[in-house]
DNA sequence: AACGTGTCAACTGTCGACAGTTGGCAGATT
DNA sequence: AATCTGCCAACTGTCGACAGTTGACACGTT
């Protein structure tokens, strides 16, 4: 029984895999160049389809090219934070004010279940998971349905967990919050978009500011 | 007397210029795919390039790629339109408040300047052109100031031209389009960030649903 | 006649090798 | 001793060729 596709994914789309793991976990620090032969060799490919993958991650943001240099993984300065933030905070509001207007039954039932889970995990002296972090923005995201607002906050959440790597989370600001996800539900079960984005535009300059004073801690 | 750079630019960033110009034109048709080795002998380059090329603009969202089929212009369905429209709207909504907030006497001159050139052309009877459309969004993407949103705003745009590309306009949308630019100058000079989000919003409402009609026709 | 099967051409995915450029180091000069 | 010049190794940019997959056509079967 194999499987019904020989090749899963293509070696580019598996190297780009392999790579984006390595840079959002740090792997590959930033600052840090990436030599095209020497990966190539470790994921013992060609350079053609890591070339494919190395344009790819950069076209999300993971990578930024330099003209005959190279590849390195971007270091976050304070303005990018900034910047990076008022894009995440544009596409953010408009997914929570859509998600006011067009949720289901069902939409509101995930939200409200991931907002409990987060209150048992933190309530039994368990750190806030960023997973679960990702996980309610993401829900918030399916119940918006606007996939192009959706496929844009993903690029930019994942810039956000690279800026974010090296960075701990303090217990004040899980609860803050997690008691911005709780509101945010509220305002999307009654319906109201415009409280929706209000609540989503504090919520992350909240964020913003936290990762703000992480980052020159 | 040579250049100082012996190459201006890549093949592979070159081969994305010509690409681009010749999808945006509709040279190479809505719907038609890409054939590597064609395309490679017409640029007079390899398929390594060539295949770069291709990758950056399906990662612009100006082709789509299949797996062992190859790379298509994608034709736009009504709910492309829409959802496609929501992110412009998330995105230069957020822009024109940054701009009212922002904005320099400079950035409100130059504005002014492009809303004046409108109307010129307009008096003078002849249509309002895209190009004075693009420049006042452009210039209000400048007064912003926040590279990320402008930087996907510029995407976004270069998609709806894709859609755009048989289009012709009438009039009495002209006119709208002018009227909203005026406002928007306005409440920008003013300051006034929610009025400039507000009628941003309006704007293109206004210009998603013409899009509809003309697509439909 | 409709359906399933085998074959084939065209194209994409991948590879190894060559050419051009960059930054740094060694040596010569002042 | 400091600076400038020329060379060099390492790396990226590019190329041509091979391998694997896909969709379609022709053929045989029911």
């Amino acid at each position: 029984m194999t499987p019904p596709t020989p090749l899963h994914l293509s070696l580019a789309g598996q190297a780009v895999d392999v790579l984006r793991e390595q840079v959002l976990t740090g792997e590959i620090p930033p600052g840090s160049r990436v030599n095209e032969v020497e990966v190539a060799q470790q994921l013992g490919i060609s350079r053609g389809p890591l070339r494919e993958a190395i344009r790819h991650l950069a076209s999300e943001g993971l990578l930024t090219l330099v003209p005959h240099r190279g590849a390195f993984v971007p270091d976050a300065t304070p303005e990018d934070v900034k910047a990076l933030f008022e894009l995440r905070t544009a596409l953010e509001c408009a997914a929570a004010e859509h998600a006011a207007s067009r949720r289901t039954d069902v939409d509101l039932v995930r939200l409200q279940d991931v907002c409990a889970e987060s209150r048992r995990n933190y309530r039994a002296g368990q750190p806030f998971p960023y997973r679960l972090d990702l996980a309610f923005h993401q829900t918030l995201l399916d119940a918006a349905r606007s996939p192009y607002i959706a496929e844009q906050v993903r690029l930019v959440q994942q810039r956000v967990v690279l800026l974010r790597s090296s960075l701990e989370d303090d217990p004040p600001h899980q609860h803050a919050s997690m008691d911005d996800h709780d509101e945010l539900v509220r305002a999307i079960a009654d319906g109201d978009a415009a409280k929706a984005g209000a609540v989503m535009r504090r919520h992350l300059s909240r964020v913003c500011a936290q990762m703000l004073t992480s980052l020159t801690h």
